[in-house]
RNA sequence: UGGCGCGUGGCCUAACGGUAUGGCACCUGACUCUGGAUCAGGGGGUUCCAGGUUCGAAUCCUGGCGCGCCAGCCA
């Protein structure tokens, strides 16, 4: 867990400190707890952060539960994928690793006394005729006919439900609470279904399983959870919660709080249509790293503690509102440029040739690794006659404003020479295809001893040392703000430009033992990692976000 | 329509009856061997509306308006 840095209160941990303060609890207990039914994303991360941050302040503990009550949604490859993304996002749950379905014995046995105890009756209506006996929002429901039958009878059919003698849907356990209610939830909820299905837990030991009413509350108090933090969705059945708690001989007394989920703009936080964009391979896969899944987000070189300087940054609160992506990525931001070492790298090679450097002629440049971190050193990189730069870095026509390379014009390479622009080579269809320059012996290290200052700095690479890669650009996976809004298509909003592969890109020779995953900057480009799918002779790096590109921006207002 | 919740600059957020906080974004300028980073400064708010209580209201009350959630044997 990382160190429990005082984190911005919010109103609950104003709660939890007053109620640490009354005495009203020894210390926070909160859990999280995700369905195995998907991957987990930024929206799951913030929750993560507020329960385990929560947990670390106030000295507590926070388990990591999975909420398995329902087999035919859940794999035990969204389990193992969970465990991964909660520890690698940095937080650690030690021995307290549960399942609802640890507790699946004493949840039946809890269930047979709301029985005993007149709370609970077995309902034999279908799903249909429970759903028209339910009412309205505005009209009330009506009792079942099977509402009031004998406590024996309920006991006898709940019993045989669990020995498998019904099929699906042919009954359920309802708690037996009030058909009037305003709040739809307390008509008579499901407690108990049948369901006949391999639990990836518990196997085929039960044919009957409790819905998340059933199971939450009772599990947040067999672990002595005592803030049991959800999401807004949650506050309608904050009275079952606690109807239950209070009808149950628990042995503790979970309070449930409620905040709102995060919304972000140009992306989706659904677990239902991210599921979708897997399945119609939209993207590469729950991991891509356009996904907002926390392992895409790991994949596209998103660093942990990015995301958990945001999760802090947009704070908690009940209001439902929608962040900007923008301020995801400069807490991002903010940490790669901490800690990302610099390298080079040129997207769109053109070729340079500087005419009086000596040909076969190699120098060793001592290039810093990172500007905000002295500590990390240099490292050297080989400078040659023929170089790869940018190909945007060079105008043949500059408008004002363009500061980098131009016919006649001197630019700094990076950590190496001042160099002239003296002849532009074209193909035949007109295509800029090298540039002929001149160098000055005397800015080695990229310093003129006369004080001459050039207004662009170039990044390059050696052409003869180079290595070969492929780069995918990534940019948000949907264009408008709000996908899917005003009832479009939320296919017809995906950007068709979210991913670019470039194929022939050329990297400094270090690049080449890049470790999957690690943040690098490619100079004036913006920050980079390599991708699993990376290979020695086949490198692929990913761009994790550009850098702020003033240039760019002027372009664009242009 | 019934219940519950929420409305503070473009976005997020603070305020706990004392005269609107901070971050993101935006705009200037300085600095710079990344058009990055950094630093300095700036613009922008009838706190959803209308009444009321109070010496004083973003905060309390009433009534509107808007938005969200709830009618799964999903979670």
């Amino acid at each position: 867990m990382p160190p429990a840095a005082p984190e911005r209160s919010d109103f609950i941990r104003d709660i939890v400190a007053a109620d640490v303060a009354a005495r009203r609890v020894e210390t926070a207990i909160t859990r999280f707890p995700p369905e195995p039914n998907g991957y987990l994303h930024i929206g799951h991360a913030k929750s993560i952060c507020l329960n385990f941050g929560i947990a670390g302040e106030f000295g507590g503990r926070c388990h990591l539960r999975f909420d398995d009550t329902n087999p035919v949604k859940e794999e035990q490859e969204y389990i193992d994928a969970i465990e991964r993304d909660v520890r690698w996002l940095g937080f650690d749950w030690g021995a307290h690793l549960y399942h609802a379905s640890d507790y699946f014995e004493q949840l039946y046995d809890w269930a047979v006394h709301l029985v005993r105890n007149g709370d609970a009756y077995v309902d034999d209506l279908s799903a249909d005729e429970i759903r028209e006996h339910r009412g309205t929002l505005t009209e009330p429901g009506r009792d079942s006919p099977w509402r009031d039958r004998p406590i024996v009878e309920s006991l006898d059919l709940f019993a045989r439900m669990r020995a498998g003698e019904f099929p699906n849907g042919a009954r359920v356990l309802r708690a037996k609470i009030d058909m009037a209610s305003p709040n739809i939830n307390l008509r008579d909820p499901v407690l108990y279904r049948i369901l006949h299905a391999t639990h990836p837990r518990t196997g085929d030991a039960w044919r009957i399983y409790p819905t998340y009413d059933m199971a939450h509350g009772q599990s947040d108090a067999i672990e002595g959870v005592t803030h049991s933090i959800c999401t807004l969705e949650f506050e309608a059945h904050r009275p079952l919660y606690d109807w239950l708690v209070e009808h149950l001989p628990v042995p503790s007394r979970p309070r449930q709080y409620e905040f709102a989920r995060l919304n972000l703009t140009h992306t989706v936080l659904s677990k239902r249509l991210l599921l979708r964009l897997v399945t119609e391979g939209h993207v590469r896969g729950w991991d891509d790293p356009r996904m907002p899944t926390i392992s895409g987000l790991r994949r596209r070189g998103f660093p942990a503690e990015g995301i958990r300087d945001f999760a802090t940054e947009i704070g908690v609160t009940k209001a439902d509102t929608v962040v900007e992506i923008g301020q995801l990525e400069h807490a991002v931001r903010d940490v790669l440029n901490r800690v990302a070492p610099r390298r080079f790298g040129v997207l769109d090679p053109l070729k340079l040739v500087i005419e009086n450097y000596p040909a076969g002629q190699v120098e060793e440049m001592d290039v810093v690794n990172n500007p905000e971190d002295p500590s990390a050193g240099s490292r050297t990189v080989a400078f040659g006659r023929e170089l790869w730069i940018e190909r945007d870095d060079f105008l043949e026509e500059p408008p004002p404003k363009f500061f980098r390379l131009a016919p006649g014009r001197e630019v700094r390479l990076r950590a190496a020479y001042f160099i002239t622009c003296r002849e532009v080579i074209k193909d035949a269809a007109g295509r800029v295809i090298e540039l002929r320059c001149t160098y000055d012996p005397a800015t080695r290290g990229g310093d003129s001893p006369d004080g001459r200052r050039p207004k662009a700095t170039l990044h390059w690479v050696s052409a003869a040392h180079a290595v070969p890669a492929e780069v995918r650009l990534y940019e948000h996976l949907f264009t408008p703000p709000d996908p899917g809004a005003d009832g479009r298509d939320l296919l017809a909003d995906l950007n068709p430009d979210s991913e670019t592969v470039v194929t022939g890109a050329r990297l400094e020779p270090s690049l080449a033992s890049a470790p999957v995953g690690e943040p690098v900057q490619f100079e004036r480009l913006g920050y980079f990692c390599a991708d699993p799918d990376s290979r020695p002779g086949a490198l692929v790096f990913n761009r994790t976000l550009t850098l702020k590109d003033t240039w760019a921006k002027l372009q664009a207002k242009a």
